[in-house]
DNA sequence: TATGAATGAGAATTCATTCAT
DNA sequence: GATGAATGAATTCTCATTCAT
């Protein structure tokens, strides 16, 4: 399931050894990567700040990158059903609620997020996972736009989708970007309009 | 205003030297920082690629992260003055025409900006570039918004404008995500209509 | 008499305990360093091909040097009676079946001696057991040259001798040498007719 | 023509730049390489040995497998014009000024020659290389063979090359086995005496 | 007996950088 | 200016061996 080669235990992603040495080590990655790029992490400085010893890391990882395929285990379940968010009629809040979801589930990995996906290019592994993961999010949003909308244009689904799927994936990193601080809200609401000229983006007021 | 030592012969950017060992060390660089990385791409195979001895390279760049610098220059100008694709009346042709000019313009250079942009979290003089660049897209797509549409809301014209600014910014790496085939056309378009329900984001039909 | 710590249940040699775990720990080495030789051979392929734990390795055999000195206890028993072969007047009659008796015990192991004389060198456990067996190979040959031809040179008689301990000893080696396809039977016919000119190194038509 | 990344300067086999360190480097790694075996001997000691840091030797050599390969070419000459030695009608003087001469050539790298046979069974590139030497050794003790006694039997030339081959090559490791003292010019004696009977392998007086 | 996690001493190799020529 | 040999610190990775259980 996992990369890295004494398989852990048995729980589902990994990870809770009686010392937990194994997770211990992916949590340093974790911060080391994200700090230096995992290029300009030494798996010794990885080993320091575990508090393991260095020959131990390359008894869970063969190799190095191993480390960063294990990480992309540890990326959160974002499949958000799609019954659950929808609201009738309402699609600013429809996406408002499934964008929520998703951003709850992969909040507390937003570190780890940006941190793969700045490798994904030169890691093969880390990319097709991380791809999968994007067209996932993409696929969500298409359902529940297409769930409250059945009428809207094909092509203007896919478009909204891959903006906001972008801005799901980017928020992050764009957070970090200068004058960036609109936040996914606005954007949704946004996108919402556009999609459905007569809503105004914000909640309707109910029974009106 | 360059970053190499020996600085360059007299152009405002750099290269031309008699051989132009320069210019074939900065090509070089760019497509193995692109394919490899910048951490996992030795000098000596930027030398090699370039046709120059290997000595060569830090007579001109004293560290190797000068050359990162170095390329930083190499991003071509950006500034489109507003009033020339200011339409009037037409939100979605005015952003259209300056994200065409801007995309003309960083065309030749996205495989240089997709690989500065993964370099500029662990490299400050990378990053600072590259944020003032964005920055000033973010300002110009403002500026055309608020010259077309005076009176939309600050914030919606803040939300576009990150929104479309990232689109820029992202278009390249994007068009690398699957299924993401829609292209900067249709983005702006349905922007556009967020903006300004009464258009359909598409050239209005003149004179009706 | 063995090398390895727990001392074989009982049998003469080693092997045999209720799984037999030492045993398949030997066979497995003697496969990998014949493979890949002894130094390039890490204990946990052992282990692995084994099947066994790879902490059971240096259970039975506390330093992985002490597998190699377990091997040479393994080399076949080959002392041939000297009057089990010799035929009176005929010398190579009688080595041939000196040599063919010697080969078809050693024959079994034939990858283990290659292995093992390849590790002589820098092991002088492994040294010393097979330059006894050499010189046993070298007496045997002498005891079988004498007893046939009584009246030859002493000189002659360990010339030949050593020619043929080589040919016996190499010939699994030599096997694997281009254009070496003659094989023992010629070698010894040609060394019989030097030391008895008289003969033709075939046997001699019995009766005539 | 050798292995090493910077090719020797010019010269025929290699060495020879001003400070020599590449000749150096292969001179130390000849010792130890015999002394404890290639896989033994760490690059690390062999750059101590030869006073040379350790960076130096990769650059010589990218694999340590390299230097291997490059003491491959270290193997001396020995091709022996068949002219050259042929005694007209005394097959054990001719042989003995073959072996004679090739041993002259050989004897300073017998330590070399030994060293590079342990290791070929485990490293293809030596292994073709003296195999092809072998073979070449074969052949030219057959045509001196066949231009003393054309009348000779075949297969007889054959197995006489072999054998007489065998102890040219090997005289060296044999000389390290115990009660091995005879020497090349008895062997050689002796199989002159089984090709040609009439002689008695000792130079016939002339002029008888 | 058996086991596999743990350990740390090296191993090969890479590479930015220096520098004499 | 140019060049490529030289340097050594740093890096990844391997492995025999130990040891608690």
């Amino acid at each position: 399931m996992t990369a890295g080669n004494p398989s852990p235990p048995k729980g589902e992603n990994d990870d809770t050894g009686s010392t937990g040495a194994r997770k211990r080590i992916l949590d340093a990655a974790v911060t080391l990567f994200a700090e230096s790029g995992y290029d300009a992490t030494p798996t010794s400085r990885i080993a320091e700040r575990a508090g393991v010893p260095k020959g131990l890391i390359h008894y869970y990882f063969r190799r190095k990158e191993d480390i960063l395929v294990a990480l992309v285990d540890r990326l959160p379940e974002q499949n958000v059903p799609c019954e659950e968010v929808v609201v009738r009629d309402d699609l600013a809040e429809s996406l408002r609620r499934l964008v929520g979801e998703l951003d709850r589930r992969l909040h507390s990995s937003l570190v780890l997020s940006h941190l793969l996906w700045r490798e994904a290019d030169t890691h093969e592994v880390v990319r097709g996972a991380l791809h999968r993961r994007f067209q996932s999010i993409v696929e969500q949003i298409r359902r529940v736009i297409e769930a409250v909308l059945p009428r809207v244009r094909g092509e203007d689904v896919d478009t909204a989708a891959v903006l906001l799927a972008r801005a799901v994936n980017h928020s992050h990193s764009t957070a970090r970007l200068p004058g960036t601080s609109s936040g996914l809200d606005g954007e949704i609401g946004l996108i919402a309009r556009a999609l459905d000229p007569g809503s105004n983006g914000r909640p309707r007021p109910r029974g009106a």
